[in-house]
DNA sequence: ATGAAAGCGCTAACAG
DNA sequence: CTGTTAGCGCTTTCAT
C-alpha cells in the first residue's frame, strides 16, 4: 500500500503523460485531445486521485471556500443559535447559491472574544475566501476586524454603526407599520410591542416604526418591553407588559420565538389568543406554523436575501480585491394565521 | 500599498533575520535568542503577518481542521437541523474540545447525494484531517465513503450496519427502560410509544427497550407509531395512536420534539399531560424546559458525547493513519418534571 | 496539443 | 542558536 495519497505525477506516470496534461484534464481546460482525455481519466480512476487543495490553494491563491460565521455572544451561544430555525433559513439561502458556484461553505462560531479572533486568523490565514456574518449582537467587533483585513465580506442587516462594508436587509421599518396596521384594522385599542435589543439596528428599525405607525393612529407612548430574541425572555417580557397594563388588546413582537413565548404566557393568565390579546410575530420562521396558535407574522424573505448575500459576496471575490460594497434592501410581507 | 499579504520572507527582510528564524519563532519552537524573538515579533506586528494555511499545509500535511458533517436527507434539511436543538448540544460538545486542541472545525451539510459528494470531495482534497458524523438517517453512505478514503473519522451513533469505525453512542436500551419504568410507577396502565425510524440503530434499540420493559411488565403488544424526529411527525403519531386505542394512559416518545408534538395534539384532544396521558421524551434538549407542560425525558449526555468524539478524532488523527477503532457507549438519565 | 520548468509560502532537516 | 536548502503538490507561462 501507498504512503501517501497519489499525486499529479502519479496520475501522469500512469497514463504515459506530463504533469501538466492531468492538470489541464482535472481542471477542464480545453486543448486536450480526447484520447488522452479518456486516458488520463482512466488513469484517475485507477490511482483514485484527488487533487490536494493546499497545493492548488497555495498557487491560485484561491481557497473555493467561503466562511459563513454566526457572531454573538454569551454561554450556550451555539445551542441557541441551533434553537432558532431563522439560522436555518439563512444557511439554506446560502447554501443554495454557493452550491451553484461550486464553492465550500464553512460555518463557522464567534461566540466568544477567543473565537472571534480565531474566526479573524482562519480567514487571513486564506483558508476562505471570503466571508458572509450574521450579527445577533449589537456593535459586534467582527466586521471591523474583517474589514480592516481587507477580507472581502458581506453581513446580514445593516452593521450597528456605519462602514464600507455590503449587506443585504429587511426594511424593517415597514415590516413594523404592516404589523401594526393589522392589528389595528383588527380593531385592537390598546396595542403593545416586545421589541428586540436597541443596540441592533433591526432592533431600533422595527420599535421605530411600530411607534410611528401607532402615533398616526393616535396612540402614543405604548407599553413597550424589550426581548433577548429567544423563547424565555418572550415570556418574560410578555409579564411586564401585562403587569403594567392589563387592558392591553395586541401585541407586536419583534420575532416569532418570543411572540411563541408571549403566547405561553398569555394562555397561562387566561388570556385566549387572539380573541383577547392579539399576537404578531415577526420572520415567518417555522415557528410561526408549529404556534399554537398559528402565529400571523411579518414575513422576511430569509432565504432570497441570504442568497443574495452570497451572490454578493461571490462578485466580490471574482471582482479586484476592493470592489465597491453594495446594500441591498428587501421589503417585508404580512402572513396572516390566527393569531391576530 | 502591497500587492499580495506579506509574507515569511517579508517578515525575515524587516527583522534582518532568515525565514526560518521567523517560522521558528510564529511555530513557538524554542531555541530562539529572546531579543531576536522580540525583534520578530515587532516585524510580525509591523507587517501585519498571517502565516498562509496552504502553504504551511502543504508541508505539514496537516490541515488542523475538522470537518463536523451533519447527514440527513431531504428539502429543508438544513432548517430541519435548526429547528432542533440537539444538533446544537453537539456542536456546543465538540467545539469545547477541539478549541482546546486548536483544531478548527467547520460545519457541513450532506443532505442530499451532490451535497454529500461535495463533502466526501472536501475530506478526501485535504481540507480537513478527520470528521466528525452525525446521521439522521439510516443507512447513510457517507460512513462508509469516508472511511474507504482512508479519512479518521468518528460517528454519533452506532452505524446502521457494522463496519470498523469509531463512535460514541448511548445505551439507548437502557433509556427506554428507564422511561417505561417511570410509566409504569406512576400508575400508567397501558402505554405506547412513538418510536423513531426503524433504519436509525438508536431508533431500534429504543423501540428494543420499551417492548422489553413493557414486557417483563405483562403488557404485550403494546400501540407503536412511527416518527421522523419532527415536531409534525410527533402530532400525526399521537393521533394515530389515539385513534387505534382511545385508552392510552402513558406514551414514551423517541425524542423531545415529537413529544411536544404529541402533548400539543393530546390537549387539543381535551386530555391533560400528565392527569389523562403522562408523557415521556427523549434527550433532555432545551425543548423539554420550554415544552407546556415541562417534559419528563431521558437524558442523553449530548455534550459529553461530542466531546469525547472531537477527543476520539483528535486521537485518530495524531496517531497512525489507521488507529483502530473505538467505542464509547455512555448510560443515560431519567429527568422527571411535569409531563409524567 | 503537449511538455519542461519555474515558482506559490512554508517547514524541516542539516550544517555551521 | 541561526542560516541554507530542499522540497510539499499544484498551476501556469513559455517553448516546442
Amino acid at each position: 500500500m501507498k504512503r501517501h495519497a497519489p499525486t499529479l505525477e502519479d496520475v501522469a506516470r500512469a497514463a504515459g503523460v506530463s504533469r501538466a496534461t492531468v492538470s489541464r484534464v482535472v481542471n477542464g481546460v480545453r486543448n486536450v485531445d480526447p484520447d488522452i482525455q479518456e486516458l488520463v481519466r482512466h488513469a484517475i480512476a485507477r490511482t483514485g486521485y484527488a487533487p490536494n487543495r493546499a497545493a492548488r490553494s497555495l498557487v491560485t491563491r484561491r481557497a473555493e471556500t467561503v466562511a459563513l460565521v454566526i457572531s454573538g455572544a454569551g454561554d450556550g451561544f451555539a445551542a441557541r443559535v441551533f434553537a432558532d430555525p431563522f439560522f436555518g433559513r439563512i444557511v439554506t439561502g446560502a447554501l443554495g447559491h454557493l452550491r451553484a458556484r461550486a464553492m465550500h461553505p464553512v460555518l463557522l462560531f464567534a461566540e466568544s472574544e477567543a473565537a472571534r479572533s480565531q474566526v479573524v486568523d482562519y480567514v487571513r490565514q486564506g483558508s476562505v475566501d471570503g466571508a458572509l456574518v450574521v450579527s445577533v449582537q449589537g456593535d459586534d467587533p467582527l466586521p471591523g476586524l474583517l474589514l480592516s483585513s481587507r477580507i472581502p465580506t458581506v453581513l446580514f442587516a445593516r452593521p450597528s454603526r456605519p462602514m464600507p462594508v455590503s449587506y443585504v436587509d429587511l426594511d424593517n421599518r415597514a415590516g413594523a407599520r404592516l404589523a401594526v396596521g393589522h392589528l389595528l384594522a383588527r380593531g385592537c385599542r390598546r396595542i403593545a410591542s416586545i421589541c428586540a435589543p436597541q443596540d441592533l439596528s433591526a432592533g431600533r428599525e422595527r420599535l421605530a416604526g411600530f411607534r410611528e405607525a401607532l402615533a398616526e393612529a393616535g396612540q402614543v407612548d405604548p407599553p413597550v418591553a424589550e426581548g433577548a430574541f429567544t423563547l424565555d425572555s418572550g415570556v418574560r417580557a410578555m409579564a411586564r407588559l401585562l403587569a403594567e397594563d392589563a387592558g392591553i388588546d395586541g401585541v407586536f413582537v419583534a420575532n416569532d420565538l418570543m411572540a411563541q413565548g408571549a403566547c405561553q404566557l398569555l394562555r397561562e393568565k387566561g388570556k385566549r389568543v387572539p380573541e383577547d390579546v392579539a399576537v404578531v410575530g415577526f420572520d415567518d420562521s417555522s415557528i410561526a406554523v408549529t404556534c399554537r396558535p398559528p402565529l400571523t407574522t411579518v414575513r422576511q424573505p430569509v432565504e432570497e436575501m441570504a442568497s443574495a448575500m452570497a451572490k454578493l459576496l461571490a462578485d466580490a471575490v471574482q471582482a479586484a480585491p476592493a470592489a465597491d460594497s453594495g446594500v441591498l434592501i428587501f421589503q417585508p410581507e404580512l402572513v396572516v394565521r390566527e393569531s391576530a
